[in-house]
DNA sequence: GTGCTTGCAAATGCTTTGCACAAAA
DNA sequence: TTTTGTGCAAAGCATTTGCAAGCAC
């Protein structure tokens, strides 16, 4: 895990290491507090604002992603690689689409000047009625 | 726009009606706080709370929509046609791509018993460099 | 008159920041 | 030793809520 960080420019520092490995052992989306929880579990040893500035940094040197589905919190995802996502409105569940399932065409031209930075699609569930 | 709001099942009170009339006269995306300033421009006449409460009001009712891009902050759209949004990561500057332009095959199987409530894609664009 | 609406101010919840102390280069 | 990282508590912001007074039907 030192290594990995190492390898994106991040001084590998113990929280630091402790915050990406809890990411990348759940493989999940999580949000902050989570990380916050999950890293905290017996003792108390990683503060919020540790946890926070972690996983901006994370972010900054592309070794997880935010994903931007709730209006109320940002989830963090350890999975960089191209996919898409499944939003449960309800339960709040999120699920990877891996992106070669998924196929997008028609991209209009973008503004002179502007480059991609980025497709993002949520397919939005909820509950048959 | 009283009629409107009337077909749409919300009781049309004066604030409900000139929060509407600015949503749809700008026909742009906007803030809670775009709406509550351009409400208020002359004389402050409408709380934040109703503000803010209509907008949810709006939103549920099927007349306006939210846009989730920012995680900062919620914007809203006029616009219910189905379409999709390009976002300036850097100025903030969101525009509507129409469905009809582009494509998405392949959505997978939803799981049992959850049900489409919508696509939302975001094509995130920053500076060329 | 009864029930929805409004507005104020206070509360909430996520996230950031200031600053002193500790650790890394 | 000079820079970088950590933690606490406080601050910041967008949004929601409790409650009393006002309007709709």
């Amino acid at each position: 895990m030192a290594q990995l960080l190492r390898r994106h420019g991040v001084t590998p520092t113990a929280q630091r290491t402790r915050i990406a490995a809890a990411m990348f052992a759940r493989g999940m989306h999580v949000s902050a507090e989570d990380v916050y929880a999950a890293v905290n579990q017996e003792t108390t040893s990683v503060s919020r604002a540790t946890v926070y500035n972690t996983l901006r940094l994370l972010v900054e040197k592309g070794l997880i992603n935010q994903v931007i589905v709730d209006p109320s919190k940002v989830f963090y995802d350890p999975n960089v690689s191209p996919h898409y996502h499944l939003y449960d409105i309800e339960t709040g569940e999120l699920t990877d689409v891996a992106a070669d399932q998924l196929e997008i065409r028609g991209l209009p031209d973008l503004p002179p000047g502007k480059e991609l930075d980025g497709v993002d699609v949520v397919v939005r569930l909820r509950r048959r009625v």
